[in-house]
DNA sequence: TTCACCTCTTGATCTGGATCAAGTCTGGGC
DNA sequence: GCCCAGACTTGATCCAGATCAAGAGGTGAA
């Protein structure tokens, strides 16, 4: 659906790619550190949550080895999502989670008027779809900002073992939760904060959320267009590209294309009138 | 913490009050018809879900009577708390969930810098608390809109009682996921819609969950000061008081201090960009 | 009853961010 | 290589809603 030129991701290797000009001044070795995406899209069918880098943060948190086990014998496929492909439509009946291995997506719903809105950025160790289960089908539709791949488990057989295996229902809880408590930042984000503070809580929370998956929480690529990131921050692109404007030039930050250093996060983390870890 | 004046709920039997003014332009039939509150605020403490009016949006919903029991067993008190006093406080330790019976409550956040943030606010059959698994503390505090009542769920021993019965497990499932969906709407709201849509939104969502509870779908008693809706819709009080002001004038809504009539549903539908279910 | 203190309403002015309008940059196709 | 489409940037103008300010209506306490 949404086709991408210009700043696209490339579809190989490395998430992050820059203009010559942009070579010259950044070292190769940064650049390859950073990347958001695991080395290779592989597209292995044998599910194993013991090697998977975001297990800590996934369903298996928590759970035994044995237990393990079993979550992976229900979970049906590992897929990889092009960039721009949707995973599942909106409206589409619910029937899997899908846990998000490597790469990033974007949550929209389409509003009665046909209008969009993105309602979440959705990071390795993330589940999609938990918002389906009350009505039986997803309200928004997911899209893959990068090639990315998935675990699917049927919704169905999860919630039977998780009758048989307490830590994993524990650990759906954990991951409801916790998305509720997101959803929260995001209401109290948009309820009252300017356009500045906006943007800096947006790139604080990214950096907090790829830290905890082991990435560097001061470079990272920003996987998202400018227009997702106004979109879902209840701004106009213009106004994201002018505040990432102003932000470099006060040396908060250092963009190039969609790659992003923060300079100054106790900066950003003033500006965005939240406690930040560091 | 909140003390309230002027506008403010009773304590007693029926939560509308009008002035001697509004009262000679209402029925009385009609004024007692308004009340959102079951007749009294009884303070027994046997609970019996079976009884309850909200039994049907609630944990029990799905359960047999048997299993519905052994909740009511593990179900500890209900309370009744006043108009303006905290369920619980942010920060506090998480250990169980609340079943609203009757009344209503706002969640508040409160931000780094000090500001409120109302991120919510739910009505009798609602579970409170549902945020603070993940971190095990509350992250926001919840405060009696009028007199409530409540049902204190100990979270580990319904986690245990989940374990055992899956139609418990699948409701809470459900309350979760709902919750979350719900939650998406109000980003969705804030997101990119104007000062008008937000209230008319506001108004027609509260309809149909009065609606869904058993309430007048057209009047009903907007229980939370301008301030609070104001800043739960990213608004200011004096937004909101324009805009009722004008949805009178326009003729979509009849207002006499917090009672409500809603004169044209489809009409506050449109402004809202959401259909509605009349 | 009077007074203090709320919440709410209404008016006047100001401003942050939207909108409109050109551009520039980048990568892909030919 | 050149061209084109889409992502992004930057500038000028406009307006919805904030802010500031004043007053009205209602309640509880003395």
């Amino acid at each position: 659906m949404t086709r991408q030129g210009g700043y696209n991701l490339p579809e190989g290797v490395n998430a992050v790619r820059f203009s010559s000009k942009a070579v010259t001044r950044v070292a190769a070795g940064r650049v390859i550190g950073l990347s958001n995406e695991k080395k290779s899209a592989e597209q292995i069918s044998k599910v194993s949550c013991s090697n998977c880098s975001v297990r800590a943060l996934c369903l298996p948190a928590g759970l035994t080895a044995q237990d393990i086990d079993r979550l992976e014998q229900i979970t049906r496929k590992k897929t990889v999502i092009k960039a721009g492909d949707q995973l599942f439509r909106a409206g589409d009946k619910f029937t899997s989670l899908y846990a998000i291995r490597s790469g990033s997506f974007k949550s929209v719903v389409i509003a009665a008027d046909g209008s969009a809105q993105v309602t979440h950025f959705a990071l390795p160790g993330e589940l999609l779809g938990l918002d389906a289960y009350s009505t039986q089908a997803h309200p928004s539709y997911a899209e893959a900002l990068e090639n990315s791949s998935v675990c699917e488990l049927p919704f169905a057989q999860l919630e039977t073992l998780a009758q048989q295996v307490p830590g994993l229902q524990k650990q759906i809880f954990n991951l409801f939760s916790e998305e509720l408590r997101q959803e929260k930042d995001v209401v109290m984000l948009l309820g009252k904060r300017s356009a500045e503070a906006r943007l800096a809580a947006l790139l604080i929370n990214i950096s907090e959320r790829y830290t905890r998956r082991g990435y560097s929480a001061t470079e990272f690529n920003l996987t998202m267009p400018r227009i997702d990131i106004a979109n879902y921050l209840g701004l106009t692109a213009e106004t994201v590209s002018r505040l990432i404007s102003r932000f470099q030039k006060q040396e908060l930050i250092k963009v190039q294309g969609r790659a992003i250093t923060l300079l100054d996060k106790p900066g950003l983390a003033t500006l965005a009138g939240v406690s930040c870890s560091d």
